[in-house]
DNA sequence: TGTACATCAGTGAACGCGCGTTCACTGATGTAC
DNA sequence: TGTACATCAGTGAACGCGCGTTCACTGATGTAC
């Protein structure tokens, strides 16, 4: 796991092993714990605390991670949306990436994170600033904040009813149309 | 607790007594599991397997009154909405049902209810119902679906970035003005 | 009206589980002289 | 270059916890004759 390799006793970077670690059991859908990871992180169960404090630690550098990838997703090959439609194929990258990443995506956003200081809501509030810019840009007149909470509240209780099956879809072409449908009929409404 | 106060062993009407006492517990924020709302209600651990089958019924009846709930909040006293402010208002009513009851808005959406025979699906189906009738109404030539799925989802949306602390306000009178103003906003875009 | 009996709705002890966390420890590594 | 020693990063046993669920049981209720 480490550059060197070294074996045994030391692990080289168990820091990073143990995110990796768990980032792929978050994807197989195994129920998350300090203790699973560590076990199949090979390494014993208090080992982790060297390297996170707590559990919720842990927990919060794995949210941190997923709003990078979910910003890297949205913003990454993409120009900033110049349309409407490009927006709303923010939206369903927004939506594919919670159904692509259940777990990730529950971690991300199931519960309070309080904890003013946390990392986990500089990176959410980093989600919300480019949500914001991008808005900005497409209409400068309207109130862009305004907007923004629409747009990001669209997009996430989209996810969320698909996520939790309230919504149903045979496929994610399908979930990826109603989710461009809407955008577009509840921007349409206005007019 | 019965009609006719029987004392000690039997208890009269004990599912209603479990179920309201676990309301009671979701709504003081105490953690929910079988053996607390059994303990709550002064009876033996093993008592609801009498009336629920298991942990999951006994939060799948919870949920179910939880939509019953917010059916009622959403159209009770209220006519059906007959203008884009009156939908805001919708809005306004859900997000602020998820705020005041958080532990039971968890437990109506916070997991996938895969079984398809539940009653909580049929809840929430209701719920999407009450609101596609609401947006055909008001928007009869549009596509009523797809309206229905966006309103559903701004709104939901909203609920889960609140209830979790990814979207902050002071009060819940601000929290109201916020969800107003992102339903107007989002539905002025096109014009 | 009284009695035998079936059914219903509880009890309480026990099971195995996995969890987060603590503690004292020890093997490996790196550094100062 | 070798050695003493401090520090770092693991181990492994143990703690107490609450959970869901099972089991055999028993007290209370209602019904048929």
């Amino acid at each position: 796991m480490s550059t060197s390799g070294k074996s045994g006793y030391h692990h080289g970077d168990l820091r990073a092993a143990l995110l990796s670690t768990a980032m792929e059991m978050l994807e197989g859908g195994e129920p998350f714990s300090l203790r699973a990871v560590a076990r199949q992180a090979g390494v014993s169960p208090t080992a982790p605390y060297r390297h996170f404090r707590d559990r919720d630690a842990l927990e919060s550098a794995l949210a941190v991670e997923g709003f990078r990838d979910l910003l890297a997703d949205l913003g990454g090959g993409r120009d900033l949306p110049a349309s409407l439609p490009d927006l709303a194929e923010f939206a369903v990258a927004y939506v594919a990436f919670a159904l692509r990443r259940p777990a990730l995506f529950r971690v991300m956003f199931g519960k309070p994170c309080d904890d003013a200081g946390d990392e986990r809501v500089k990176a959410a509030d980093a989600l919300h600033r480019l949500l914001a810019d991008a808005l900005h840009r497409l209409f400068p007149d309207a109130d862009a904040s305004a907007l923004a909470v629409a747009g990001w509240g669209l997009a996430h209780g989209l996810a969320c009813l698909y996520l939790d099956g309230k919504l149903q879809a045979a496929s994610g072409e399908e979930v990826a149309d109603r989710v461009r449908d809407a955008f577009l009929a509840i921007a349409s409404v206005g007019s």
